[in-house]
RNA sequence: GGCCCAGUAGUUCAGUCGGUUUAGAACGCUAGCCUGUCACGCUAGAGGUCGAGGGUUCGAGUCCCUUCUGGGUCGCCA
């Protein structure tokens, strides 16, 4: 027998017509003189019939089906009756009137439903991935990746981009995460280092004239996992030479334009939005906003910097803020207990406290106002456009803090207050990030992006002046408050690399050792470049509006990252490890 | 590395204040019956190291300690 169509991929025109289909037998319904399977493969289901007045050799056969067995059978396709229609599925006008059975593979039975949406322990479907896999939205998410991966390459194709393949097995280079390393068996004592990007030979290929590349590229971070991290995951990575931040921003806006249009029938409207990394923090207190609702934070530095709450007056005086959100309606929506673990949640994050005020009809509720003069409580609820019923959040610290803590307890409310529409999506680029942050512990200034990120021209004179006010030619691609990708320019002059590598602290001899190829390679011609790199495990989840990037990777990793169902990592022999020149240290 | 949540049948769960002979339910599974089901139905049945180890107790699924596994989160993720 051979195939002629996949379940749910029958016709009208196919009724009256032997057909042969084959794949795992989904539900039985055996009603003795007739038994009813439904047949399922990646398109759906098809209802077979097996009538013992037809045939009661082959109805006998039918018996012994079970669940997931594997079938192939031949047999007529034909209207079902007005009353035995089945409007919940695709094929449920027809059915399959079985003339040939064949059992393919028998089956034990399954440690979970071969269902939808099923309730099972995430390590019971990961050990068994290649049942769970079986299950419609879990084939759905797949084939949504697919289609999305199809786009990319056909997308960056017509815009003329080529598709080339970079080093897995690289060198170590300093800054960012913790590599994955290969030690080298003909190298004693030497590693390969996984790509955490293809970011050098990214740029490698634009000195040697390509133009325009993009890859579906794997990446891996040995870093710890969470729901939207895995060690390795998948970029559409992509770079461009003669361009500047506009090209870049506009060709990867066609993109995901077209994405979506094709994968989920939304039109987005371009240009998306675009926030400069400083009216994202002040208005969001984050880099990577969620804009589907309001509760914008609201400065109030200027208003109570001679206040008598000493805990405001203070932050304000030693350089740091005092900044609030007005929380609609929860000072009547949320008791003093739900308060309080607002004030946890935000000590959690760093702050020493959260003051707040309630406003009610008949005054304020608050144990901060009496250090406040009636005038400063006036203006702050002037500024928050407070009302009766309204909750005003304050958090007072450095910067840093007050953004972390009201950025984070903008979207707990937010949660809290079920605000969020699902349905909207929200796409926006956050634009001209700072090029460097001052690193605490290690005392030196580290670039935020990268090394090879440029700063803004008109910046550049404040490199040796104010490192810390320089703005990179840098902007992330962010979706309902997920960071889905980002790129920059890079720097294509070798004197300005240099300098670059001076003020992160990395020595010109460690930036030959690590990075010699590169800066070699700018000495040939290099022209003005810059690129983006999409997280396509990230994107594919929220087109897929799944929570977990696990759901959308075939074979994910868990949180140790071990893989639970082949079992790696594992130990291996004693002359394997020899012959790589490797010594396993007693365990800590 | 820290914190939080969860581990009881193949799966999802219930199990009261530590005590009622043999730890229950649903789904799934097995067998029988059943000719229009599609959550098929009916009848019967099998299925348990209560994650593991230790402790308290006359008595532990239940309380305590340790540990393992999975999830979330902080740190970490240029």
């Amino acid at each position: 027998m051979k195939r002629t169509h996949r379940c749910a991929e029958v016709t009208a025109e196919d009724v009256g017509k032997e057909i042969v289909v084959m794949g795992w037998a989904h539900k039985r319904r055996d009603l003795g003189g007739v038994i009813f399977i439904d047949l399922r493969d990646r398109s759906g289901v098809l209802q077979v019939v097996f009538n013992i007045e037809n045939d009661s050799a082959l109805h006998a056969k039918a018996e012994q089906i079970r669940s997931e067995y594997v079938l192939a059978v031949r047999g007529v396709l034909v209207n079902r009756s007005e009353d035995t229609v089945n409007p919940a599925i695709a094929t449920g006008k027809w059915e399959l009137v079985a003339k040939e059975l064949r059992i393919l593979s028998k089956a034990a039975t399954p440690p979970l439903l071969i269902e939808e949406d099923i309730d099972t322990n995430e390590a019971v479907r990961l050990k068994y991935r290649f049942l769970d896999l079986r299950r419609p939205d879990m084939q759905r998410n797949i084939m949504l990746r697919h289609k999305i991966t199809k786009i990319a390459r056909d997308y960056f194709d017509e815009q003329g981009f080529l598709e080339i393949e970079t080093p897995i097995l690289m060198k170590s280079t300093p800054e960012g995460a913790r590599d994955y390393l290969v030690p080298s068996r003909v190298h004693p004592g030497k590693f390969y280092a996984l790509p955490q990007s293809p970011q050098l030979f990214k740029q490698i290929l634009m000195v040697s004239g390509f133009d325009r590349y993009f890859q579906i590229a794997r990446c891996f971070r040995d870093e710890d996992l969470r729901s939207d991290r895995q060690p390795e995951f998948t970029q559409i990575d992509l770079e461009m030479s003669f361009v500047d931040v506009d090209d870049v921003i506009a060709v990867n806006e066609g993109f995901l334009k077209r994405a979506f249009d094709e994968v989920l029938g939304i039109k987005l409207e371009t240009p998306f939005t675009r926030l400069t990394y400083r009216e994202a923090m002040d208005r969001f207190g984050t880099d990577k906003p969620d804009t589907r609702f309001g509760l914008e934070l609201v400065n109030l530095s200027d208003i109570v910097r001679d206040s008598g709450f000493k805990v405001f007056s203070d932050a304000v005086s030693k350089g740091g803020s005092v900044r609030a959100v007005n929380a609609k309606g929860c000072g009547y929506k949320f008791s003093r207990r739900e308060i309080d673990a607002l004030v946890e949640f935000a000590k959690s994050y760093g702050a020493k406290g959260m003051a707040w005020i309630s406003i009610e009809e008949d005054g304020l509720k608050s144990a901060i106002t009496k250090f406040m003069s009636e005038d400063e409580i006036n203006r702050i609820i002037k500024r928050m456009d407070a009302e009766p019923g309204d909750l005003i959040c304050f958090i007072a610290d450095t910067d840093e803090i007050v953004f972390e803590v009201l950025g984070r307890l903008r979207l707990e409310i937010a949660e809290k207050l079920d605000l969020i529409d699902d349905s909207k999506v929200n796409l926006l680029w956050v634009t001209e990030f700072p090029l460097l942050e001052y690193d605490d512990e290690e005392k030196r200034w580290v670039a935020k992006h990268h090394p090879f990120t440029s700063p803004m021209d008109e910046d550049i004179g404040l490199l040796d002046t104010d490192p810390g006010k320089v703005r990179a030619k840098a902007y992330d691609i962010v979706m309902n408050g997920v960071e889905i990708g980002g790129g920059s320019i890079r720097i294509h002059d070798q004197e300005l690399q240099k300098k670059m590598f001076s003020i992160i602290g990395l020595p010109e001899e460690e930036a030959q050792k690590r990075f010699g190829f590169l800066l070699e390679a700018f000495k040939y011609g290099t022209p003005p470049h810059g690129g983006l790199a999409f997280g396509l495990d990230r994107l594919v989840m929220l087109m897929a509006k799944r929570n977990s990037i696990r759901d959308v990777i075939a074979f994910p990793k868990v949180q140790n990252a071990s893989c639970l169902m082949t079992g790696a990592p594992d130990s291996v022999e004693i002359k394997q490890l020899r012959e790589l020149h490797i010594r396993v240290l007693e365990a800590d």
